[in-house]
DNA sequence: TAGCACCTATAGCGTTGCTATATGAACTGA
DNA sequence: TCAGTTCATATAGCAACGCTATAGGTGCTA
């Protein structure tokens, strides 16, 4: 009933305990578990990650490398707003193959734990939506329309995970997901629509030039000038222009 | 250090249990702890709610009860899609005045344990969506709005109670809830419209909103400012950049 | 071979969730 | 009026929990 004696103790205790969380359809699991599935003593495990939680925390970030990895292995289209769909499907099925560990990471979230996974979910998300900007295809600044995505992301996931594997309907996450971009995107040109969507192309095209000078490192001006020029960019681009 | 000695045992035991969970901050809650402060002995507690899970799941109705009556209590306005607006903020309101209750109730959601919340959360929603659909202001199915609207709105909650309540912006709320219902909504009455092919650059997104800005006065800038502004872009957009 | 980190194990502490059992109070029916 | 019954609380204690004081074994460098 222990792991393979081969690999070194540390690994093995991560395993047991990713392995038994996997399996532990959310009662707590216990050191002791833990410890004989590694065939190791209780003292290895602290003397390793110091306490449970740390065991617990070194699990959620290796964890959390799986799901960027995921978010990174495919290439990109060339059509920035057809990547970050398949971002959202990604991370979606990244939380149904694994619901344990991704209620972990994102369902148990508190100020003083582990904001910083969810600063580099954001981040991930962001660096995309950097090229849907740059190509006019975005009418918000992207760091706010990554953490607005990824919320609605997180939130679909955790209603798919709480419902029965059996009645999942994925319609809510394509449904949720598409209303996001479309909201965030550019595109429609259509009339002005409420609550602040759909932006004068005064704001889009500046956000576009701000995210395209962010990613090229343009030498025209100088660092101070710069400097000026993009807070200038920014006013304008935060403030409905007339 | 007890709750008062008039109650019942059994509410006693029900209040001592949710303030110390709400005093917790994640870390668990004893039940030796629960039992102490509300002036009563172990084997009291198991008999009112048999199990310490018990006692928590009735914390936990007892807070769903407060939360459904915050989200009835204010008069509709007549105009249905305003009422979401202020259900969603209810919601948002609630999760971050009692971030750890809202927590058990939503971010540690499993099949087996709590989707009757979920569902009963998200009756709430399509009642009030389904008058938007009689007034003919929805774009798909009420129930299908509402699930979508409330996962988001779950999402959103979460991520600003994951953050330090100094840093909070609400604008992550209101952003996330407009593009909900603007995307929901019948009145643009025109569907998502996935990337088109702009591919750009600096000197394109230059020229672009060098364009935009001619054609529509803003007043962002004063106008010297902006003359200074308008002779950067030109540099920008005249020299090729990175 | 001596010394020294590093890693692991034995044994056990205090606390946890929970219960077998007993005691008291309140109601019932004759 | 009072035994019988039911409900509610308390005493005391069990097995399992997270964790640690201490010591022993291993492989390096000198």
């Amino acid at each position: 009933m222990s792991l393979d004696g081969q690999l070194p103790p540390k690994l093995r205790l991560l395993r047991a305990a990713a392995e038994l969380l996997a399996k532990s359809a959310g009662a707590p699991v216990s050191t002791r578990q833990i410890t004989q599935l590694a065939g190791v003593s209780a003292p290895t495990l602290y003397h390793h990650f110091g306490d449970k939680e740390g065991l617990f925390d070194a699990v959620v970030a290796a964890g959390f490398e799986e799901y960027v990895a995921g978010e990174r292995d495919f290439a990109p289209s060339g059509q920035p707003l057809e990547d970050i769909r398949r971002m959202w499907d990604n991370h979606v099925q990244f939380g149904l193959n694994q619901p344990e560990l991704y209620l972990v990471m994102f369902g148990n979230i508190r100020p003083e734990s582990r904001p910083a996974i969810v600063a580099d979910a954001e981040a991930l998300m962001e660096e995309m939506l950097n090229k849907a900007a740059a190509a006019g295809q975005l009418n918000v600044q992207p760091r706010e329309a990554a953490r607005s995505i990824l919320a609605a992301n997180v939130g679909v996931t955790l209603m798919l995970i709480a419902e029965p594997a059996a009645e999942r309907n994925l319609e809510l996450s394509t449904m949720t997901r598409d209303a996001m971009i479309f909201a965030v995107s550019a595109e429609p040109a259509s009339g002005p629509a409420p609550g602040g969507a759909g932006k004068s192309s005064v704001v889009v095209a500046a956000i576009a030039l701000n995210a395209a000078l962010q990613a090229s490192h343009s030498d025209q001006l100088s660092s101070s000038e710069l400097k000026l020029f993009l807070e200038w960019l920014h006013r304008i681009s935060t403030t409905p222009a007339g």
